[in-house]
Formats: C-alpha cells, structure tokens, sequence
DNA sequence: CAGATCGGTGAATCTAGGG
DNA sequence: ACCCTAGATTCACCGATCT
C-alpha cells in the first residue's frame, strides 16, 4: 500500500512529472513503486510515405522521440531507462512492458539480462488493425505485452480469481483481445487530430491493473503520454506517477485524468460482450487435416463436383475460387453459400462440410 | 528450385542427417536452401548440451549468476546455429523461428543482430492450451514465431493470395490459431507414451509453408525432432532437409514421412497474384485493334474522359501522357491504375480496359 | 426516426523492374 | 548507385449525413 508517512519517503503521488524520465526516476527513492507500466517508443523504421489503395495518406508515427540512429543506441536507451525502473520498484513488485516486433526482442532480451524473471507475454489481439496495404506481408494485428517479476521467486502481486472471473470462470489466457483504441475514448488536439499518434486502449490498462496490482497500489509510468494508465487508475482506485516529456502531453492528460472518478467499490463489474459465431475460413479445414488438398466435393444436390486446392480454393469445371464462389458459379446464381452446398464422402456417406466447421466453432467457443 | 546439377552442389534432399546441427549446417554449401524453420530447445538450463564461452565452471552461486550465466550460455549456442544457418540460406531466402517468452525474445535480438530483418511476427494461438494448474500466473496459450529475410530489401517469398484464400478473402492476419498436436497425429514410442515432447502440429508447417514456399523449394529443419516439417513439406511437394542428434527421433521421422504422398500437382496450384501475370503494354490493344485511336475513354465514376492516340497514349483535359498518367492527373492523385481506372464503351455498357487485357493474357497462357 | 450510405482512419520496418 | 514508370493494393469500426 502507498503511504507518505515519515518513514516512507515521499512519492509525488498523482501527479506528472516532467522531464527526461530517466532522470526523473533517479529523483524518486529506491524501492517505492508497485508496478510499472512502460508503452517506449518502438523504434519503428519508417522509410516512405504510404497510401491507401484509395490514395488517401497513411497517418503515421514519424515524432522526433521514435527515431533512434541504431539498434545499439536503441538498446542503450532501454537499458538506461530499464535500469532506473528497476531501482524505484519495490522488490515484490512487477514491470510490464508493451512493444511490437521492431523492439520487443530487445526490450525481453534487456529484461531477462538486468535480473527480472519473466512471469508471461500476453498478446493484445486487435480486432480492427490497420490492414497491411500492399500486400507484402501478414496483417500486423497483434502487439505484445511482457510481464515480469523484479527477480526470480519475488512474490509478485496476481489476481488469479479476479481474472478468472473477469473471463466468465475460465482462466485467464495470455492473449487478450480488444479493439484499438478509437471514436470517442481517442483524444483530440484543438486541431480536431488525434493527439497521440500511440494512444493505448483503457480496456487494456483496465485488465492488466485488475491483474496485478491492489487497490492503493502506486502505479508508475514512465512514457506517460496521454495519460492512460493514469486515467485507468485513478478509475479502479489506485495511485499513479506518470512521467512526460512533451507538455502538450501532459497537459491533455491533466485534463483527463480531472475527469475521472474512482469507482466504488462494488462497481467493477465484468463487461461481458457476447460476440457472434466467430467466421471460420474453409481453408482451416483444409489445414488441419480435417480435408485433403486433391479431396473431391460433391455438390448437395449431387449434379456437381469440384477438387479442393491446398489453399482451400476449389477448382473444377473451369472455375476456380472460394467454396461460394464455384457454387455460385455451377448453380449460375449471383451467390452460393458454400458450406451448406458442398459436402464430402465419409464411410460412403455423403456429409456437408457446415459438420466441420462446426466441429472448429465448438473449439473456438472456449477462447475468448 | 532445387535441383542437384554440375553447377549446384549436391544437396542431402529429403534426408535426415544426423549430429550435432552446427556441424551439419556446415557441411552443406553457403546460399543453398531456400527457407529455414527451427524450433530450437527453450530450455535455458542446457548446462550439459552447451559450450560455455569461457569454459568455465558452474557450480553453486547465486541466483543472479547463475542465471546470467545460462543465459549467455543460451544466447552463445543461438548465436552459432542461427550463424551456421545464415551461411547456407539463400540471400533471397527466409527463416522462421518458434519459442515462448523463456527464449523468444534472445532469439529474435540474435537475428537482428545477425542481420536478419525480421518480416512479421505470428502468434500461434493454441484452443487447447495445457492450463496454468497452480493458478499463479496466465495460462500460457500461445507461442511466438518470427519471420525474417536474409538482410534488408532482400526479395523474400510471400504467397499473399494463397494466404487471403486460405482466410476466406481477407488478408491472414498475425495471430493463428490452431490446436495443439495431439491424438492420432501425435507420435508415440513403443512404450505407448508420446515421442517427443513438442511435437508441432501440422496445420502450423501447412499454412507457413504455403505462405513462404513454392513446390520444388528446399526447406532446412536443424532441430528435426519427429520430422513434422519433413512430412508437411513432402505432402506439398516441397524438399526437406532435417538435422537430428537423437537416434530414436531420426527413426521415428524417417518411417512417418515415407507414409506420406505428395499432394497431385494441380491439387499444390494455389491461387497467384496478378503481379505474377505477365505485363501487357496499354499500347497492345490500340496495335490489336481492340480500342481505336481517337476514341474516347471515360473514367469509372464517369467524371473525365480522354482520347486515344495512337502510340496507346491518352490525351484531354490540357493533359497527355500513359493511362497511369492521365489518370492520375485527373484524380490529383500520387498514382493511379489506369487498367482499372479507365473504361469505354460497347453496346451502351461501360466497360474496364482491364477486360481486354485479360482477354490477352488468356491468349498468352495457351502458348506455355 | 430508423436504416442505409459514405467518408475517415489506425504503432507500418508496405513494390518491382528497367535504364 | 539513382531515377523513373508501371501498376498493384485495404479491414473493421465509428460517426456524420442522407433517405
């Protein structure tokens, strides 16, 4: 619990400091905090200018505090500032630390090397990333979380049965999956822009504070920005330090963590979402062995039949394409709804392939 | 492709050498095989199995210590394979690698400090994770795999339509979900119990392998295990070849992939991206007849028109150039695809140029 | 007013090939 | 090495406006 008596040095409890955060770190006393939380700069290498397909210009992270001239000087930088956080952390307290692939490696790496034991990575699943434009690579869709113990055998703060509760009786897994941050939760410059180019989701801080920290507990974030961890905070009742360098930063902040009350006790309650039957590719079936590249398809109907590829296309006739599109294409109707229309031979007996993607739905129900 | 010529050293194709992985690597050519997958042992404490640096000794220490000492230990045996695995792989090829949060994250820093530049990261989502039994943490239910090319700019290989196929028409995006490998297609000695302790499923090789390999390519497995990428790769005909040390896991391999049968080749087509089609000049229609000279072109929305000339260039509107060009003027736009922003007329039906070019490169395709 | 339509946008290492 | 041009390329969600 965080309290400023006489012997417990004082800690600028709710407040944000300004300044280089490492420095600012060095200004607090050792052993004082309950957790970090760190969102640094990612180091992403941006080369060009990208558009849409639609021409439209792709917004994106070119700030001053992202660029660094190297993957050494980035990895001095981690260590300077990972350094700091490890003093002012009490000992049975816990860091986590968000990044992409562009840095996370280093940032686990530099953990792991200053002495903190890893407890998890958790996965934040996107559900709306930005799509990968020019089709060079894999959808971006996911961003990683590392969490982890001062050192090994710390006893470390876990709300097992909050969590669990939280995730409607089943455990909590490692990866977490929320929305972008976006409409009305994204703050705005006077310009009407959105004022952070990496503003985080409160749902995320949300979960991770019900996670490992108490209520009273001092939460400090050292790459503060808008102010979201303050903001969730402040909500679920525990204190916060942030540290910002820029002042437009710390000003919107300010103002947002103003308007924030603290929940009452009783008040925080899950917000279970119930979500519609999660969309399976055919090509899963495909994958998993389920069907066979080179297996043949039969329509229900029996007049037509097609052979599926290894990428769960299906080709025959002189069509090729989606199970819906060469059933649209045989029947000659503007749609077909492939699962329903194809089926497959098993024990001699003809079995519509919707049995299968049922059989990967009644899996995935069991995810979140 | 691969292929065993004068001028290609000989290559072990779908073989199962046997050794230590370093030493193998080494003995095959540099720049020879087309993609790399490893699932290197996570295990931090392989004191037995590791080349310390130093050569020094390990005995009772600190925790601290001891630690930092598996870990360089770690990070030594990372950097020799990754470098041994460097050396033969293609300067156009890729690797990937699989781990947890215990290595993942010293891996990926070795790549990039090797050079590699890593592409994306996956999550594989697992629906059937082992559960966390003393509830102290988050269930860890997933693992990470890093996707990298030689160096920067290289020219990687990536099926992006396959992939969007496989995915029912959106692009694959960076977390996978699959289940983990158990009931028929897990292997089991003779004792009954499973043979390998993580064995991967095959639906995971199927989808990487269809993402990042064509037919004919040689696929390097260092750390073989039971052969999943063995047997997956010779299913989608592609070459293997594996690097175990285990007697009983090379014989375990060996007997499962002989079981396999390549897929038939038209059942291995996936679908292509239109970069792939040959180019077809705008000035071809013009010299074919297909769109006179001087006739009128409109654009998709109907807003502009130009005229044909007759070295396939347009004209209007004070401006002249390709069908790029002009169009791009028009919108105000960086770039624009003329083939399917311009369209004309027939029959009072407006029409995309990019029909007549299909009807060509349909032409073209009957000549292979 | 409800529903349809349209425009905007998000941590991105985002082209290929010929001259 | 650089420069230029052809031409390929997007998903989920939010909010404002229109019907």
């Amino acid at each position: 619990m965080a309290r400023n008596t006489p012997e417990a040095p004082v800690l600028p409890l709710d407040t944000i400091m300004s300044g280089d955060c490492v420095a600012a770190m060095d200004s607090l006393p050792e052993n004082s905090v309950d957790l970090i939380f760190a969102d640094p700069p990612y180091n992403l290498q941006l080369r060009g200018e990208l558009h849409r397909p639609d021409n439209s210009m792709v917004d994106a992270v070119d700030d001053h505090w992202d660029q660094f001239e190297s993957l050494k000087a980035y990895d001095h930088f981690t260590s300077r500032w990972m350094k700091a956080a490890r003093r002012i952390l009490k000992p049975d307290g816990a860091i986590w630390v968000i990044g992409s692939y562009h840095n996370i490696f280093r940032v686990g790496a530099t953990l792991q090397d200053q002495g903190f034991w890893i407890l998890n990575d958790v996965v934040w699943r996107k559900t709306n990333p930005m799509p990968n434009f020019r089709g060079m690579r894999l959808t971006n869709a996911h961003e990683t979380m590392i969490w982890a113990s001062k050192s090994e055998g710390a006893k470390y703060t876990f709300n097992y049965e909050a969590l669990k509760a939280l995730n409607e009786g089943t455990q909590m897994r490692s990866d977490w999956t929320f929305p972008i941050c976006t409409g009305h939760e994204r703050l705005k410059n006077e310009r009407g822009e959105k004022a952070h180019p990496t503003q985080k989701p409160e749902a995320l801080l949300h979960r991770l504070l019900i996670a490992t920290t108490n209520p009273g507990d001092v939460i400090l974030d050292p790459f503060f920005g808008t102010g979201t961890t303050g903001a969730v905070a402040t909500m679920l009742g525990r204190h916060f330090i942030g540290i910002e360098r820029e002042e437009e930063y710390r000003q919107l902040a300010a103002e947002r963590i103003a308007k924030v009350r603290t929940l009452p006790k009783d008040a925080l309650q899950t917000t279970t979402s119930k979500r519609a039957e999660p969309r399976v590719p055919f090509g899963q079936l495909v994958e998993r062995g389920m069907l066979r590249p080179g297996e043949e398809l039969q329509s229900g109907n029996g007049r037509h039949r097609a052979k599926i590829r290894a990428d769960g296309t299906l080709t025959g006739e002189g069509v090729k394409g989606s199970i819906h599109q060469v059933g649209a294409a045989y029947e000659g109707a503007p749609s077909c709804n492939g699962w329903t229309y194809w089926h497959f031979k098993r024990e001699g007996k003809s079995v519509s392939i919707d049995t299968l993607r049922q059989q990967i739905r009644d899996e995935m129900s069991k995810l979140n």
